[in-house]
DNA sequence: TCTTGACTCTCAGGCAGCCTGAGGGTGTAT
DNA sequence: ATACACCCTCAGGCTGCCTGAGAGTCAAGA
């Protein structure tokens, strides 16, 4: 009989650790003083503990691992239990793997810039989103105001004629590439929450989920291409591709101050 | 001004996020209603709430994060956070990689025994160790016990004499590499827990702190070679090389029931 | 105007795998 | 007798949130 001081010195275990096994039912001791309450173990639990040890360290919860080691578990649980640990661990690897990657690039951003980058670029899922849609083609980019206004005007005449309160947000989505400034293929959107027939020109459908890499430009509209440029780098950087239209998400717009703007830029991505 | 479900919906994070992240002072609401409580956000802070997820996404802690948001840090102090976050995430990945590594070999093991392995190996530092040794030189394998007991006779006498009192514990040290069995070099020791000067047999000195692979053999003493085996066999498969004389420790040894024994077996390793 | 329903608030407690510390009993050597 | 090393059982803390209770707020529809 072992008392559980000298079993943490034989097994490197801290005491504090096995009173938390014992109290989890994944080592008791072989025997408890009823009246001191002292645990005591023998050498023939060593084995146990080692494979709990050996266990977590293949990263297993102590649940997990206690499932591992009940009685009469089957070698294919086992197994599909292993096996189900590496797909989870090459995950988190790959995780890692990326991590470092994005801290490289932006230290290597700061080496150039000399300060943090302006632009915090973000992979996120967005949800899907009903949606009522004008799509115009607009010549050139600097008629851009000029087609997409109307367009907007559209959608919300639409709208109100359908009941449908405004509630604030509005987007386009561009199906021309980022760097096309002839004859732009782009959509002014407005999401609502229920279902309507739609007209014509006006289409009502739903934005599937998008796994999206986004950046919020805020300051002046007029650098707003900044934020473009530095997402689609970063994107370039990261390993990912574009694989559809992208969308650019009003969501500060006070037409008569156009230097203190919030709009955030969305493309949808893949990675490579 | 915007309300915190509004706010949470712009930036896909959950309502409860932005309190935690306003109790811990990482992003407060530009006003909060001193009546109702309620948080008004407004979409200046979006570009503060999308650098809090992006260096939580570099792996940084949100105290870091707080640290690294706070005006007038100099370029240098955060470019040294990246690189120590940098080196912190290459350990995670190797971590990673071995942490997948073993349990391939697991299952490879798993379909070439068709059962969970008998021996758990775990990596372990043991700490630095005060010891009475007497070393002899063992012509062949089958005089171990002949050889080893008066080696063991001989500690015990002196530390007797010393008025050491016996722990109970007591190892083998192994200079000869473990598949050599003719004139073994080898070392009868036992832990003491204060300083003696030693004889011209025994000495006294102290076992340096060493990185260990380690399993426990348990059960008949004759089988204790498997637990070598499987040993060695795991530093070969998992990287690693032995880099100095091993170990056995007698844990559990009743003379007259050999066939309950409990023995740990460490050799010193290094990554290669 | 009243009611509904969608929001909002502040606690309190939980999660994993322990660690720390308080307050108290136990065991043995001097 | 005393010192010292152990052992015990709580309670609370760590991170980054989530869940739920109980209660107040706000805008729209009947």
């Amino acid at each position: 009989m072992i008392k559980i001081g000298d079993f943490a010195r034989l097994s490197q275990v801290s005491v504090v650790t096995l009173r938390y096994y014992d109290e989890m039912d994944l080592l008791k001791p072989v025997t408890v003083d009823a009246f001191t309450g002292y645990r005591f173990y023998s050498a023939d639990q060593l084995p146990r503990l080692n494979r709990i040890l050996a266990l977590k360290d293949l990263g297993f919860s102590l649940e997990q691992i206690k499932l591992m080691l009940a009685d009469g578990l089957a070698l294919e649980q086992l197994r599909s239990m292993l096996t189900m640990q590496r797909t989870e661990v090459e995950k988190r690897l790959t995780d890692e793997q990326e991590r470092l990657h994005r801290i490289e690039s932006r230290l290597r951003q700061i080496e150039m810039e000399n300060k943090m980058p302006n632009y915090d670029v973000l992979i996120k899922t967005v949800p899907a989103m009903l949606v009522a849609s004008r799509r115009v083609t607009i010549p050139t980019n600097d008629q851009v105001p000029q087609y997409l206004g109307p367009a907007y005007s559209e959608v919300y005449a639409y709208l109100r004629e359908q009941g449908v309160k405004d509630n604030g947000l509005c987007l386009a989505l561009w199906h021309s590439p980022a760097d096309v400034y002839e004859n732009e293929d782009a959509e002014a959107i407005v999401p609502i929450d229920r279902n309507l027939p739609g007209t014509a020109n006006v289409k009502v459908y739903e934005l599937p989920p998008t796994q999206m890499a986004s950046v919020v430009h805020q300051g002046n509209f007029d650098e707003f291409t900044q934020g473009h440029a530095a997402l689609l780098e970063w994107i370039d950087a990261n390993g990912y591709k574009i694989v559809g239209p992208y969308r650019e998400i009003y969501i500060k717009h006070d037409k008569r101050h156009l230097s203190n703007t919030t709009t955030e830029i969305q493309f949808p991505v893949e990675k490579v």
